[in-house]
DNA sequence: GCCCACCCCGAGAGCGCTCTCACCCTGTCC
DNA sequence: GGACAGGGTGAGAGCGCTCTCGGGGTGGGC
C-alpha cells in the first residue's frame, strides 16, 4: 500500500520533454523565457509523469521554504477554552494557503518550551513567525526578536510602547471598551461598573483604560479585578454587590466574565437589565447568545485579524520586492445589542 | 535587524573542531561510533559557532521531514465553535515535538481545498498525516489515500466498516452512550428520549446506535433529529414535548444540543431532573458547567485522542524499525455526573 | 612477534533543485 | 550581405547534508 515508486525528479521530466533541467525549472517556476511551444511540451511532461518538485532540494538553494511558524504561547489552557484562537488560526490558514505557504504551528507548554521554539525559529526552518503573545512577562517575544526571524504579533505586545518598531494586529480594545461604557452612560445608568480581565495582557490593560476614558476615576469602588473566566466574573461580582449595591450597570472585560456575573446577579435577585445592565467583549458566540438574557457585547473580527497577520508577513517577507514597511495595525469593534443592555 | 548572517555549516563545524564533515555529521545525530574527546571537541565547535543543520539539506537526502501534516476538513464551522479540535491539536503537538516532528496545519474550506490539500501530501513534504475526517461523504481521505501517504483518522471514518485496515482513533461513542442511558433507565426514567447529532458523522450515528442498545426500538417517536447545535437541540426538544408530553429523560448527542434543550425545558416550565432528567456529552467545558443546571455528561478524554493519534502514526512511519503495525484504538468514555440527570 | 579483526575516521559521491553564464540562433540595421 | 543585438536554451556548478566505502590504527589471539 505504501510503495514508495520513485518520484519522478527534473531531470525526468527534462528528459521525456527533450530539454534541459533548466527549462524544464523554468517552466514550473512560472514558465517566463521560455517559448511557447516548449512550455507546452513540458506541461505535458509533467503532467504525464507526475512530477512534484522536492520542496527540500528547492529550499536549499533558495533558502526560501514559503512556511510560516505560528507561535502559540499557552501556559494555561484558557486559549483553549474559547474559539478565539481558532477564529484567529482559521483566517492566517486562508491567507497563508493563498498565498501558497505553509503554516507550521508551535504550541509552547510551559517555560521549557521556549528554548526549543527559540532553537526552532533560529533554525531557519521557516521564513517567519507569527507570534500570540499573551502576557506582559513572556519572555518569549524577546527569545524571537533574537532568533532574527521575522515576525507578526497577534495582540499588543507588552513590552512595545510606541518605542519599538514591532509589528502587531490588535483590535481596538480601548476604543470598543469606551463605546461599551458610553452605551450603559446612554442607558441613563450612572453606577457603571466593570470586572477587568487578567491585567498582566495588555488586551485586559486596554479595556480598563477604555472604562476610565469615559468613567475617569470616579469612584475606584466600582472596578474590580476579574481574570477573563466565568468563575472570576462571579467572584468579582459579588464583590461588587456587596460593596456598591446599588451598582445599575456592569462592563465585564469578557463574555465569560459576563456570564458568571450574569449568574450571580440573578442569584442574588436583581433582573438584567432592568436593575442592573451588562455588556460583555468578544462576541464569543457559544456564550454570548446562550446566556439568560443574552448578552449585549463588543465584537471583534477575529478571523480578520489573523488573516491580517499573516498579510502583514507576507508583505514583510516580500519587502526586497518593494512592498512598503508593515506596520501595526489596530481593527475596529461594533457594539451588538441583544438583550442584557 | 534582519541581518541575514550567513549560517554556519557542517563544513564550518569540521574545520574549527579539526575532523571532517563526516564525524561532525556523526556527532550532530547522536555521537555512535565517534571516540569521546572527539565529541567533545565537536560539540564545542557546534556550541561556539551556533551551528544547528539545515533541515531542507538533510531532508534532500534522508527523505525524511520529521513533519507530519493535520488536515482538518472544516466545511461547518462547528469545529470552531467548540475547544473539541484545540484540546486534540494540543495533544497531537506534545506527542509530536516530544520526537522531534513539526506539525503542518492545513485548514481546508470547501471542495476546492481537496484538491490543494492531496496535492500537499502527494508533495513528499510531510512523512504522514493526521486527518479529522468528520462526514460519511468526504471525499478527502479517498484523496489522502491515494496519496499513498500514512495516515491516522480522528473519528472512525465513515467507509471504514471493519474491512479495509484504516487506522483511526475514537472515542467509544457507543458504549459511552450506552453508559448515559443506563443511567437514566436506573433513576427509574422510563420515557427516555434521544436527541441526535448530525447523522453523516459517525459519532452521531454511534451514539444513536448505543442508545438504541439499551432501549431497543421501543418508541421511535422518543428519537429526534438534532444536529449537534443549541438551536437544533431546541428544536428537536420543542418537537419531542409535542409529541411525547410524557417524556421523563433526554440524552443528547452532546452538550451544545443539550443546552438547547435545557432552554426549552425552562421555557416549557418543565423542572430539570425533577420532571426531565438531561444528560450530554462531551463535556464541553464551558457550556457544561454554566448551563443551568450544570450537565450531567459524558466525557472523553480528547486530548488524549490526540496524543495516541500522532503516537500511532510515529509509530507506523517507525515500522520499519520493527515497531508493530498500529490499529484502531478506541478509547473509554466516564460519566461525569453533575445536576441535570 | 605476527596476523587478523575490529573500530574510527575521512574522502567523495550524490540527493534534486536553481541560477549564472556562455552559446547559439533569429532578426534587424546599415 | 555582414555585423550586432537580443532573447531563448543548455551546461555546469553548487546549495548543505548523509552515507558508503576504504584506509589506517589498535588490540587480541596464537
Amino acid at each position: 500500500m505504501t510503495d514508495t515508486a520513485p518520484r519522478p525528479t527534473l531531470e525526468a521530466v527534462a528528459a521525456r520533454a527533450g530539454v534541459s533541467r533548466a527549462t524544464v525549472s523554468r517552466v514550473v517556476n512560472g514558465g517566463d523565457g521560455v517559448r511557447e511551444p516548449l512550455v507546452e511540451r513540458v506541461r505535458r511532461a509533467v503532467e504525464e509523469l507526475g512530477y512534484v518538485p522536492n520542496q527540500a532540494a528547492r529550499s536549499l538553494v533558495t533558502r526560501r521554504h514559503d512556511a510560516v511558524a505560528v507561535v502559540v504561547a499557552e501556559p494555561e489552557t484558557r486559549v483553549f477554552a474559547d474559539p478565539f484562537f481558532a477564529l484567529q488560526l482559521r483566517g492566517i490558514s486562508k491567507e497563508l494557503t493563498a498565498h501558497d505557504n505553509q503554516l507550521v504551528l508551535l504550541l509552547t507548554e510551559g517555560r521549557d518550551d521556549h528554548a526549543r521554539v527559540g532553537r526552532y525559529l533560529g533554525g531557519g526552518h521557516v521564513d517567519g513567525a507569527l507570534v500570540f503573545s499573551l502576557h506582559l512577562d513572556d519572555p518569549l517575544p524577546e527569545l524571537i526578536q533574537r532568533a532574527g526571524v521575522p515576525t507578526v504579533f497577534g495582540g499588543r505586545p507588552g513590552w512595545s510602547d510606541g518605542t519599538t518598531d514591532v509589528v502587531y494586529v490588535d483590535s481596538d480594545n480601548r476604543g470598543g471598551a469606551r463605546e461599551a461604557v458610553r452605551h450603559l452612560v446612554g442607558l441613563g445608568r450612572t453606577r457603571v461598573a466593570h470586572i477587568t480581565g487578567a491585567l498582566d495582557q495588555t488586551s485586559a490593560a486596554d479595556r480598563l483604560d477604555g472604562y476610565r476614558d469615559v468613567m475617569g476615576d470616579a469612584d475606584p469602588e466600582l472596578v474590580v479585578r476579574g481574570d477573563f473566566t466565568p468563575a472570576g466574573g462571579e467572584r468579582a461580582m459579588r464583590e461588587l454587590l456587596d460593596r456598591c449595591p446599588d451598582v445599575d450597570a456592569v462592563f465585564a472585560a469578557n463574555d465569560l466574565t459576563a456570564s458568571g456575573a450574569l449568574r450571580v446577579l440573578r442569584e442574588r435577585g436583581r433582573r438584567v437589565p432592568e436593575d442592573v445592565a451588562v455588556i460583555g467583549f468578544d462576541d464569543m458566540l457559544p456564550v454570548a447568545e446562550q446566556t439568560d438574557p443574552p448578552l449585549t457585547t463588543v465584537r471583534q473580527d477575529i478571523e480578520e485579524m489573523g488573516r491580517l497577520m499573516a498579510r502583514l508577513l507576507l508583505r514583510d517577507l516580500d519587502r526586497r520586492n518593494g512592498g512598503a514597511t508593515p506596520a501595526a495595525v489596530v481593527l475596529p469593534t461594533t457594539l451588538i445589542r441583544r438583550a442584557s443592555a
